[in-house]
DNA sequence: TTGCATGTTCTGGATTTTCAGAAAATCTTG
DNA sequence: CAAGATTTTCTGAAAATCCAGAACATGCAA
């Protein structure tokens, strides 16, 4: 294989990952182009500028903008400014288990911290009821919230941690090799 | 307050629980109807039929039997057969770390396998690159499945545990008290 | 100031998802 | 088998989501 072609061949597994990453993310519930744009910057060598993704993923200007602030908010890329450039340019944090930290904590926060808040009300609503049937209920809204509160504070834990802990830690329970 | 407003308390709560379990799962990327459905059987005392459902969350036939088949591919409910009915019932599996292991061996069957495979090609195409920025695009391939791999493995071993065995292993490692 | 580069927000249409209700298929019982 | 009960699948419409392109806003430089 001359350089070339293996030039080719590093764009088209590039090219593969960017558009499969989309899927999956498509998948895992995420707007496809916002995965896109995150696999992209995963794998740029440099931050990209807002025209740079546009055209790579042919994308229109409002579109990028959008999902590129969101990718900010998630805190998975942040905007780099260049000296004498007055184009604003990303780049992702390429450190994957700082990146799942990051998608720990924010999905804690968006998505079980409600359902905990839900869980409380409804179990308080129903503290005093003496009825067999609301007594149940009320013990497995505790039980549902006890749990979901005990994997908040274990991604909380997790996502604390360095990662060679992790995987030691890991390793030792579950017999990783990795 | 009297056995009536308790009765009249509790289902309000029932009701607010099964409502704002739909909204979450929703959040969750999971289909409103199937998240309402599954709370309702979660917080039912006894099986359901397609019709007591129907009526309860005011969704039509073909809506409620396509999720209720979806909810028994997850595994989270199963169909219950009464000696000298005709109809179906269905009930939710109530134990909250059985409920979770059956979701996690799911969601990496469905969400995390796909991913690993993507890896996997993208990674292999390009083992034998010699560019720089093709050594490193391989490195981030392969860090990214290790990545993967290690959450895979972790989820199974957790999956496969004893939910008090889990229990103190959190507390142990997070300080949790629960 | 004007003009241009850049970034943000809005609007309408395309696409996808969800769902009611009907039609079709599959029992179950006599 | 026939008749009714029950379940599954299909179809079109409603709703939600996504996104291009335009309109608007902001900043900078001459």
């Amino acid at each position: 294989m001359n350089k070339s072609e293996e030039a080719e061949t590093l764009i088209e597994a590039r090219d593969d990952f960017v558009t499969q990453w989309g899927a999956i993310g498509n998948a895992w519930g995420i707007n496809r182009t916002m995965a896109q744009i995150h696999a992209l910057l995963l794998v740029s060598p440099g931050p990209l500028s807002t025209d740079e993704i546009m055209e790579d993923l042919h994308i229109s200007r409002g579109n990028a903008n959008t999902n590129l602030r969101d990718l900010v908010g998630w805190g998975l890329i942040k905007s780099v400014i260049r000296k004498g450039e007055r184009k604003e340019f990303f780049e992702a944090e390429k450190d994957v288990w700082k990146m799942f930290c990051t998608i720990a904590r924010e999905r804690k926060r968006r998505e079980i911290s409600p359902a905990i808040e839900v869980l409380q009300r409804c179990s308080e609503k129903t503290t005093k009821l003496k009825a067999d049937e609301a007594v149940e209920f009320h013990r497995q809204m505790e039980e549902l919230g006890d749990f979901l509160r005990l994997a908040d504070r274990v991604m909380e834990g997790l996502a604390g941690m360095e990662e060679n802990k992790v995987v030691s830690m890991a390793r030792k329970f579950f017999g990783t090799k990795v």
